[in-house]
DNA sequence: TTCTTTTGTGCAAACGTTTGCAGGTATCAG
DNA sequence: CTGATACCTGCAAACGTTTGCACAAAAGAA
């Protein structure tokens, strides 16, 4: 009595029901059937209303990979991220999925975990796989930005968002970072601090020295002179916690030590809290820190972090605006858009004077 | 003089070469050069060196859009989660990532930002887009499970995670919830609290009534009786901070309040330390806290948290793999696994005795 | 009646692959 | 010289759609 079920649960595939078969039911041919159901001037109300509702009945969905074949495009859109566990990078995709979602286009996820070698397979892989475009934020191994231009020539569209490669014409969109870290600094300064080290991510990376640059301007505007002892790059980031330990003890360890800090990166303050928890040190009092950060973290620490705060999800957006707005234009685009987004700068207690 | 280059830059699609330029620029048929490709033995070897030759200079990529067409799969899987940006979920996605790079999948995301009707769109979503299997957590809104059970009766492959839909065969993979808030409640227990509430995520989720069970054996076991004022249950688990701030106010106003609390998500937690911290209250002294957390906090709150983790990364590739499997299974699978993972236990000292 | 127009429908090609079948050409044995 | 046996290659169909073109029938105009 129940061989349509027995059926379905004895095929794994998912049998669809195609235009075919209801131009079979109804004894039509399939080209009436697309054309009933994509409304066509061309088909009778009496055969349109027959075939929409046996498509109803039959609970017809258009294949969307015969689509793709067809109109070679996927409606999927490709994201090159470090990494996912992060909770600058987590926000970020949050937004890019908002407007994906809203768009109808799927979002497929790689990390290059930041590593060069990977982020080129990632890339590679993503173009084969047909994604209407990417969105690429670069790992901090990465120097060489041909696997990327490589791509974006043959005509992929492509937006770079908050670690850009230069060189390649397209649309990017980024922080203000300078400003992030003017402020950041500036911050440090007018409550009494002179002596202030900076803990920057890979050199390579453009937000590196663009942070690096707020901070020395900082510096310089208030008449205080940059200290190259004073300023320590890990390399990966954060991504090896041993590194930021190492950065902070030399920093601490010299004979004229930083009486505060600024982290350039969200894993860099969150490395750099843990560190001087370990090592016992009192925020502000034996050192002060100001940060880059955009886990939820600001309340919670004692004291509360004083911090920049990255628009994330709002980049996230944006970055996707643009991408769709690249792939679905009708005639090549020749004039890119460089988008900056202003942080913001949320003062708590942890760069305060001290008592 | 650069013709080429004024082609590539003019059309906006990024023309793919096929199977059929290969055989033009040889003399051959399509079907000679797709037997080389695949290295047939019906080819005879100088042919396939020649085709394998010019693939290469041609720079030939096979169109996975056709092959899905042929083999009706895609080579891609839905991922259904309550929120990205949350430390335990980004971390099963790295972790379910992590698995599907391997095996030549791609990982489509979506998001149910706890909605019942976004999860039941999405996951429509995703089956129209044709992937081969899905990955779900049910959202807080979840109660009626049929959207999924009408998925899976048609054949699509399917693992539950974390928090899963009761009566649907399938595979599923959880952690212990039982055995992690038994152990957080026994470790208060053990370091002379007696009066310990619970704040829960939404009754719904299965892990929330889990979890509640391990409190409650624990108090049981330790001859404490429950007492249901000291049970709080947040609906949107800590998505709406004003329902924690609430419910903590809510225990800390009874005429007997408690004197500990265990967290019992990762939201949770996160928003108690943040109120706690709002109402001057200090850990452990003005009540003492343990709770779920997969965010990296622990060092670096004060005092440094006590809790419960979640194997995340784990999960999702276990998640994943069990899911891999399902789909690419020749014959239909009818027993079902329910994999158990551990939570682990870590001491530090918001759950240590008063001073 | 005959010629045009309008209306409704179907054929077949195309998107890029794979693959069963048939056909071709050597090579070899008898 | 003939028949069998390799070995190599191509035709065409299929996957699910869309769409230019052709065709048929009916209606209107001359």
């Amino acid at each position: 009595m129940n061989a349509e079920f027995e059926n379905v649960c004895h095929t794994m595939k998912f049998e669809a029901v195609t235009i075919k078969d209801i131009a079979k039911a109804l004894g039509l041919s399939t080209s009436t059937v697309s054309r009933a159901l994509r409304d066509s001037y061309e088909i009778s109300p009496e055969t349109k209303k027959l075939v929409l509702e046996c498509a109803e009945k039959l609970n017809y969905r258009p294949n969307p990979v015969a689509l793709s074949l067809k109109e070679r495009k996927t409606r999927s859109i490709g994201v090159v991220v470090c990494e996912i566990a992060n909770s600058f990078f987590s926000q970020i995709i949050n937004g890019i999925e908002s407007v994906a979602y809203d768009r109808g286009y799927n979002v497929i996820i790689s990390q290059s975990h930041e590593s060069y070698d990977r982020e080129v397979v990632d890339l590679q892989f993503l173009s084969s796989r047909g994604v209407d475009g990417v969105l690429v934020s670069v790992s901090t191994e990465t120097s060489d930005y041909e696997h990327i231009s490589n791509l974006h020539s043959k005509g992929l569209p492509i937006v770079l968002f908050d670690r850009i490669a230069p060189g390649i014409n397209t649309h990017t969109i980024i922080i203000d970072n300078f400003k992030g870290s003017y402020e950041a600094t500036e911050h440090l300064i007018h409550n009494g601090y002179k002596k202030i080290a900076a803990l920057c991510p890979s050199e390579f990376l453009s937000i590196s020295s663009e942070r690096l640059a707020g901070y020395k301007e900082a510096l310089g505007a208030n008449d205080l002179k940059v200290n190259n002892d004073y300023i320590k790059h890990c390399f990966y980031g954060g991504m090896v916690f041993s590194e930021i330990e190492e950065a902070i003890n030399q920093l601490m360890t010299l004979k004229d030590p930083p009486e505060a800090i600024v982290t350039l990166s969200d894993k860099l303050t969150l490395g750099a809290l843990k560190t001087f928890k370990r090592r016992g040190l009192k925020i502000p009092d034996d050192i002060a820190l100001v940060g880059f950060s955009n886990a939820d973290i600001a309340e919670i620490t004692d004291p509360a972090l004083t911090f920049v705060r990255q628009p994330a999800f709002e980049m996230g957006k944006a970055a996707t605006e643009l991408l769709l707005q690249l792939i679905e234009s009708k005639r090549p685009v020749t004039e890119f858009e460089k988008r900056i987004l202003s942080p913001e700068f949320i003062v708590m207690e942890s760069g305060n004077s001290r008592s």
